[in-house]
DNA sequence: TTGTAGGCGTTATCAA
DNA sequence: TTGATAACGCCTACAA
């Protein structure tokens, strides 16, 4: 058993009471000046640090905030994923505060007992929502509980929305001028899980672009992924396979996308002349892929700071200066899909 | 404020004790079946869970693990992480543990702070360390205080070392056999920090090998990398621009054997024919690259599970029937370096 | 089989 | 400027 110093440790060994070491290490001001170096200098060389259960109890907050990864295993091989995970503990930590990550399959028991868990056992002050349900229990449950969440994407059950959102419709309109300019029509989509606000968003934003442009779209080049690079890859190999194959893929997230590059490479396509692929995300690597990939680039690691700032305001109650971000995302055109 | 429920709800509405509802919760077998009955249904229907915080302070342990990788950034990309944290989480929350996750560069004071509030501050029951170093600060530290720790790759410091331990010395000599076989005598090794455990272990033995097959070490083909792809794209550009480049590349980790093959496509070498190369770690995707990467396969999942059942057991204090694995990684030979 | 009561280490209120 | 004291919610020896 490790030795554990407490509070009264340090108040002992300075002949104060524990109230004065508390508040002396808290940095109250009415603390006498030489008292609190004295404090400060022997907690620091007992290697005093406050039990974070004793805080935290007394508190009634737990300066932890909370994201729980929709995904069957651990993704955090998905740079998506890093990025996003990078931001929300860069912000948390910037303000002093923790980042708990878990993983639990989307809607499964598993994910509800980890929400009941982290919130009504008050492990976390606030969470972080992402991949979206159109319709999400998890924004049902804690606006419920009127316990603090911000999301990437709202859900159709938000009704106070706070978080972040990214409107594909300019830059799909922007991607789809530019594949039909290069005289593509027959253009796939591999998509998500359909119940994911960005797989409704994205996808309805890509048949508004096809039918303004009058193009068909054909159903049989429209499939449904799971946003992982395996998905896209199954997914191309069978677009290919096709008797009639697309001519250009537009993909609903990198990895999907990074998944049919390999699919085509393999098909042995010329990936940007025999077949044109475009991402979604703008992913760290999307630029060295083989070819580089063309995508929608949104900046995640920014996306995630702004939700963790947007969350730590909402925690502490105050005036919120904007309580929703909207985004448009850049288009990159790189070799995947032809070049310039 | 989110309602809290607690345990005092929980009795004032069965008209019970606390201390009733509390036995029949944690299933001690003086409660009454009918009681516990209730209490059960009663508890469930009210969404109660108890309160992290009181818990953990009440029972002076907080079932949870840590882990902080000395990265300076978060580098959840890299698939090696990925798998280790996938371990460490599977295995942990099979046993009902957390785990925490953090990160912090290696030797920085902010690695000492963030250790020092884990371990003073109660927020851990144990930690997981990899990475080691030859004289690692964080061993002492936690040996000092008895803080239940395991290592994936015991430092000089590790007194009473429990933990994993992988090899190189077979594998290599496998490998260098096999390379030298395949007409290889200007062999170069980018390495990682000299002062990781990894990198000296395997450098000895990659010397080791060398010199037994009384091939030459040419000074200017040993670098020293970071284990990033980055690093390892970075050192092999540079190799390749010698006057008298190597043949063939033993790469520390995969990660680092991948950055290798992209400085090699981009030099426009043909891989495997030109220049050879091989990695260590046997990572998911090491098989897919392009062209596969021949490696020494170790079983990073498994290992990262069997560090946190090691560590269980010391935690929970009882007999150790082993307390140090000894591993042996697979050669893995692929295209990268020629096939077999 | 159930209840009473003490205390885990902190912070905050109030009095000195 | 400092100190005594009462919670925070839970678990558990002990008493009933």
């Amino acid at each position: 058993m490790p030795v554990m110093i407490t509070i009264r440790d340090v108040a002992r060994r300075l002949n104060l009471s524990i109230t004065t070491v508390s508040r002396a290490l808290d940095g109250y001001d009415d603390v006498a000046e030489e008292t609190r170096r004295q404090v400060i200098e022997v907690a620091k060389e007992m290697g005093y640090t406050p039990n974070r259960a004793a805080r935290e109890l007394r508190r009634q907050r737990t300066d932890t905030l909370g994201y729980i990864l929709p995904a069957d295993k651990p993704q955090f091989a998905d740079p998506f994923i890093a990025e996003f995970i990078a931001g929300l503990g860069d912000e948390a930590a910037a303000n002093n505060f923790d980042l708990l990550v878990s993983t639990a399959p989307a809607e499964s028991a598993q994910e509800k007992t980890l929400y009941q868990r982290w919130v009504q056992g008050g492990k976390v002050d606030g969470l972080v929502l992402n991949y979206t349900r159109l319709r999400d229990w998890r924004v049902q449950y804690l606006a419920g509980l009127k316990k603090p969440f911000v999301s990437l994407e709202r859900s159709l059950d938000a009704v106070d929305f706070v978080g972040v959102e990214v409107d594909p419709g300019e830059g799909y309109a922007e991607l789809i001028d530019y594949l039909i300019g290069m005289g593509h029509s027959r253009i796939a989509y591999v998509g998500g899980w359909r119940e994911l606000k960005i797989q409704h968003d994205r996808f309805a934003a890509f048949e508004r672009c096809l039918n303004s442009a009058a193009v068909q779209i054909d159903p049989t080049l429209v499939l449904e992924g799971d946003l992982t690079l395996e998905g896209g890859y199954q997914a191309v190999l069978r677009l290919l396979s096709l008797n009639r194959p697309p001519t250009a893929v537009v993909c609903v997230n990198d990895l999907t996308a990074i998944g049919a590059l390999h699919a085509a490479h393999e098909m042995g396509l010329r990936i940007g002349r025999d077949v044109a692929v475009a991402g979604f995300d703008g992913i760290m690597g999307a630029a060295h892929t083989n070819p580089p990939l063309t995508t929608l680039d949104q900046p995640v690691y920014t996306i995630a700071r702004k939700l963790v700032s947007l969350l730590l305001g909402l925690i502490s109650g105050g005036e919120m200066p904007e309580r929703q971000v909207r985004l448009q995302p850049k288009l990159m055109i790189r070799e995947s899909t032809g070049g310039r």
